[in-house]
DNA sequence: GCCTAACCGAGACGGTACGTCCGGTCTTTTT
DNA sequence: AAAAAGACCGGACGTACCGTCTCGGTTAGGC
């Protein structure tokens, strides 16, 4: 179904890599006359990581260049031969950093929605690192500020959370549990916007409990559910 | 009801102006025993005029100090007694940008929720300039970088959409339409939250039809009504 | 006689400086409608004075803005207000070095040309600091580097030597000691330039007897003396 | 006589060649065990060569490694492999372009010592290609920033000069021309130091007439003879 | 003829200095 | 005493260069 298979390896910004393939298949042996050391494509993982751990403990404003070579014992040079500048390194480390590509094969079935919903929460609640949501603060700015880049963050991390909601009400409508001619294009984004929007507006967290009274007392809704256990607040 | 009425006149930020009392001994409790030169409060919708304009025009980061200043015709230390930084300068001049506070008594009575939801719209989507929509991106970077001073951005941009909603929410209440005991806390923060969402992680404009389709199939349905026209995608 | 007071106090590249007075004389109360504030020339002197230091500590290669401005406590910004490149600060430094301006009013007049000179030989051998001749190495790279810069180096360093020479010599032509069609244009040059070529080339010390050997052997035989003892090696 | 026969094919700073000895313990005074491909001593002199027109056209300060190596057509190694930094580069570049090594058997012998000076003059008024005096300004700044390398230089461009002088200033000894106690290695240093001077503190031509000038006026007297024709100037 | 080691061009690498720009402060003269 | 103007300190940015290292490919010996 839905391919997304986003090989995080490829720079996300699209840098003019050496390794570009000329994306043709019919002339195999033509390639590249390649001269000159090749890039030592290990430093890149080591320079985004190095970037990460500095975004997460100072924020993208007091994180330097310097600081970035330093950790990862690299020089400038090296840096800005893969970015043209700090704000696309920053964008090029957070779009890496998304390793938890969805595994549709392995999703969980609860034979309800708001099973499934509900199923998937734990992964954003109990995040593996407190580091990947202070990296988002970071991230974000980048996009109000950088239109042009706006593309990438979003395809890398926007997309895939709106999917996995299409997904699983797509499988909703299959199953019969709600009208096929539901309007899911729009209940698919209520909770990645009210999510955000509690994280940056309202700077509270996105505990168990928010979650849950967004399930039910808007996904739901919008989908024509009731919740099986009404939420009063 | 929700008092909210913020003098926007008065700094919204409560920088340290030059009338902090205490400043004499001899004269206890008199008003003010100012000497020299007054402020000339001119000049503060001046240079805020100015911060908007560029804010609109480049963004907060590429903003300086000194083009703030050379646009209002004004020197940088007069900017630095109002405001103490580039942040706290910004900040006020989009609060300020917020002439329109929201006048509860004029508010419009169309009888039915529905209505008076897509009766608000209009300020919204109908925006006098674009101009409004730009500074709003600039200013989300700020939140992201300053959370200490996201209580202000918070309290001045955010509060007011979802009291509006609050507001038509517990009219309809009142006047029986929906239950005493919908969620309508977190219904009043769908489409705020879907909003700054579309503007700002999808970069798409906020038209009348998006605004629609937000109220049918997402804040409708949250607080148990029905689209007198049902939405279908 | 010869003039030469050159202030050593102006910048001796001519750098643009706000004091330009106008170059008139009759215009007098006019000056300039000066507005913010005045650069502090005290500052001028503490930088270059940290250059100096510094200059004759590691070397003009090894001598770095950043040193510069932190000796001096300075900003970077301070330093490229006032000289646009390393290269002129030292140049600058340098001139104004040379604050031993020749009071030609004072001289020495020992009635003979080899006593007038053998009595100028003193400030040159005994120099009060040994920074001055470690500084010397510095500038005379950027002679040959700088060719545009060379003009000034030649008229702040350079002439004033020759120009003294010439004025013995012209004393010695008034007393009837040499002949007046002496070729004392080049005879001038005969001691800048070996003290300058066993400096920069030899790398010897300019010490007594050097410069004793060099009046006895080279420059009275050219104005058609005879050294009062032969010299003999 | 003077022999001074420097091999100028071999690197004049001795710089660290393959040929090091002992690198082998069993065939103890073997010439050589080398085994892989040999240097291409064709390319040093393509690399000196290239080292020399950038050298006159930019300058020392200007010139790069890498501007050598792609007019070169090398690749930096190559340069490095040879030559341990820049600096010793260009020495060695200038030491090769003395190739008028200085022919003792043949210098022309015309019976006065005026005469022979006058008659070495050509070589460097008339000089083939005005390369060889911008060069020379580019050397200078290396004396005096590297004095570990001024023996190099001095022996490769100074002393060549002084010795001819002193070789001629001997022969009019020989012949009876000049006292025998003459002074002359201060009378050999004086056309080198004024020309010196000259080029690269008064940054004017050396041209016929000064050379002429020079020696009537400066070299003769200081060798006790008159000019045949006497110099007015 | 094949192996091996050192060469070659090309260019990425770590490090360091340069010159520019900006934020926030301070110092003039003028109002 | 506030205003306009602009110099001040500190520090990050992005560029350029040096000297080193690493590719794929080439070119001599020695077997």
């Amino acid at each position: 179904m839905t391919q997304l298979d986003l090989d995080t390896r490829e720079t996300a910004t699209g840098a003019p890599r050496a390794s570009d393939p000329e994306s043709s298949a019919t002339v195999p042996a033509e390639t590249a006359p390649r001269v000159g050391r090749p890039m030592d494509l290990t430093r890149d993982s080591d320079i985004m990581d190095a970037a990460l751990d500095i975004l997460a403990e100072v924020g993208y404003d007091k994180m330097t260049i310097d600081m970035v070579a330093a950790r990862a014992k690299a020089g400038k040079a090296t840096l800005y031969r893969r970015w043209p500048s700090k704000t696309e390194l920053v964008v090029d480390a957070v779009a890496c950093m998304k390793n938890s590509v969805i595994d549709y094969a392995n999703l969980p079935d609860t034979g309800s929605l708001r099973g499934d919903l509900i199923a998937m929460m734990k992964p954003m609640t109990i995040r593996e690192n407190e580091k990947k949501l202070k990296v988002m603060s970071g991230i974000v700015s980048l996009i109000a500020r950088n239109p042009e880049l706006a593309d990438v963050v979003r395809q890398v991390i926007v997309t895939p959370r709106v999917e996995l909601n299409l997904f699983f009400m797509r499988r909703a409508i299959e199953r019969g549990e709600i009208a096929a001619d539901t309007d899911i294009h729009t209940a698919a984004l209520i909770s990645p916007s009210m999510t955000t929007y509690r994280t940056l507006m309202l700077q509270m967290p996105v505990d168990r409990d928010f979650l849950i009274r967004v399930i039910d007392s808007a996904v739901l809704p919008a989908v024509g559910l009731q919740p099986e256990v009404p939420v009063r607040v």
